[in-house]
DNA sequence: ACGCTAACGGACGCCCCCGTCCGTTTAGGT
DNA sequence: ACCTAAACGGACGGGGGCGTCCGTTAGCGT
C-alpha cells in the first residue's frame, strides 16, 4: 500500500513471507500474541532478521496475519444486519463472533486490545455503527431488552476472552454455551430487574447511546 | 502449621515478612500474578534473598497473601447458603464473588488457575459442595433454570476474569453489570431455549451433576 | 556490654528475549 | 554463464527476570 519499494518481491522472499504469516497465524491462534518473535521465525524456517525485515514490529505482523479474521468479522456483522429478523441477526453475530474468538486466541487478544485505544483498525467504526443499528432494530422489535448498551456486547466479548481451556474443542464448546447464556441475558423479558449502570469501556466512542 | 522451625521469628524478620506480604498483596491485586518477585522485594524494601528465604516460591507467597480473600470467599458462600431464599443466596454469591475478583486481579488469577488442576486449596472441595447444594435448592424452588450446571458458574467466573479496564472503579462497575447479566441468564424463565451442552471445565470433579 | 547466630541484601551466573549488523547466498535479468 | 543487487541468517550486545551464595549487620539472650 504505502511502500515505495520495488513492487516485485523476489520469489524466495515472497515464499518466506507466506511461510512467516502461516507460522504466525498458527502460533498466535494457539498461544496468543505473547509468543516470541523468534519462535515464529523458527517455525517458519527463517532467521530472525528475515522476520524483522518483512514485519518490523509484532503489531504489523499481527495485523497482516489477522486480515482474514477481520474480514470474517465484517462478513458476520453484514450477514447479521442482512437478516430480516434483527434479533435473530444479533444472536447470530454474538454466536459467530464468540466462536471466532474462541477458535483464535491471538485474534481475540488483538481484537479486544484494539478497543480501549481507538486507532481505527480496518473499518471498525463502520462495523460498530452497523451493530448499533442492528441492536436498535432488535430493541424496536421488542426482542432485545431496552436497557441494553453497546458496551454490554463488548463486555461479553471481553468476558469470552477470559475463557481458557486446555483443548481447543472444549474451548469452543464452553464459548458456545457462554454465548447462549449471554443471549438469554440480553433477551427482553417481563421479569427482568433493572441492571446496574454500564461502565464505559470504549475510550472515546462518539455514542454508546444504543 | 507444618514448620518445624524455631517457632519464634526475630522481630525484624517478622516485620519484613509482613512488609513483603503487604507489598505482594498490593502488587498482585493491581497487576496480577505476573509481577516479578524482585518488584515485590523492592516495594517491600528488602533484598531478593530475603524474599526467597521467607517464601521459596511464588505459589507459596500467593497462597499466604490471599489467605484473607480465601476466607472472604468461604464467608460469602456460607452467607449465601444461610439465606432462607436459595435463589437470593445464589445471586449474592455470584455478585459478591465477582466483585471480589474484580477488585483483586491477582486473586482472580490464582483462584481460577487452581481449578483445572485440583490440588485442593483451602477447603475448596467443601465449598464447591456447598454451592452445589445451594444451586440444587434454588432449582427446587423453581428460580434457577433446570439445565444449570456447576460448570456454568465456573464459566462465569472465568469470563469475569477476562474483563479488564484501566481504572479499578470501572472494573468493579463492569463486573457488577456482568454479574447481573449472568444472573438474568441463570434465572428460570418460560421463554428460555435449550442451551448447547456444557463443557467440562473442572479436571476431575466427582460430580458436576447439579 | 558482649558474643552468638539468625537474618539481611548486594552481587553473581544463568537463561531467554529483543532488535540489528554484516558477511554470505541466490534469484533473475542480460 | 555471469553479474548485481536483493534477500538471507548466524551472531552480537543489551536488558531483564530468575534463584543462590556469601560476607556483613544487628537482634536478643546472658
Amino acid at each position: 500500500m504505502t511502500d515505495g519499494l520495488p513492487h516485485t518481491l523476489r520469489s524466495d522472499a515472497l515464499d518466506n513471507r507466506e511461510r512467516i504469516l502461516d507460522a504466525a497465524r498458527a502460533l498466535f491462534s494457539a498461544d496468543g500474541l505473547d509468543v516470541p518473535m523468534r519462535e515464529i521465525a523458527r517455525r517458519a524456517g527463517v532467521g530472525p532478521a528475515t522476520l524483522y525485515r518483512h514485519f518490523p514490529t509484532k503489531q504489523v505482523l499481527a495485523t497482516e496475519a489477522f486480515a482474514d479474521q477481520l474480514r470474517a468479522c465484517r462478513t458476520i456483522v453484514d450477514d447479521g444486519c442482512a437478516d430480516p429478523d434483527p434479533w435473530r441477526g444479533l444472536c447470530l453475530v454474538i454466536e459467530k463472533i464468540c466462536e471466532l474468538h474462541a477458535r483464535d486466541r491471538g485474534f481475540s487478544e488483538a481484537f479486544m486490545a484494539a478497543f480501549p485505544g481507538a486507532p481505527e483498525v480496518g473499518g471498525r467504526e463502520y462495523t460498530v455503527k452497523a451493530v448499533a443499528g442492528l441492536a436498535q432494530r432488535a430493541k424496536d422489535a421488542g426482542r432485545l431488552r431496552s436497557d441494553f448498551v453497546l458496551d454490554d456486547l463488548i463486555l461479553v466479548l471481553m468476558a469470552n476472552k477470559g475463557i481458557h481451556t486446555r483443548s481447543a474443542d472444549t474451548q469452543v464448546m464452553a464459548s458456545r454455551r457462554f454465548a447462549a447464556l449471554a443471549i438469554q441475558a440480553f433477551e427482553a423479558s417481563p421479569q427482568h430487574t433493572p441492571l446496574p449502570p454500564a461502565a464505559r469501556l470504549t475510550a472515546a466512542a462518539p455514542d454508546n447511546s444504543v
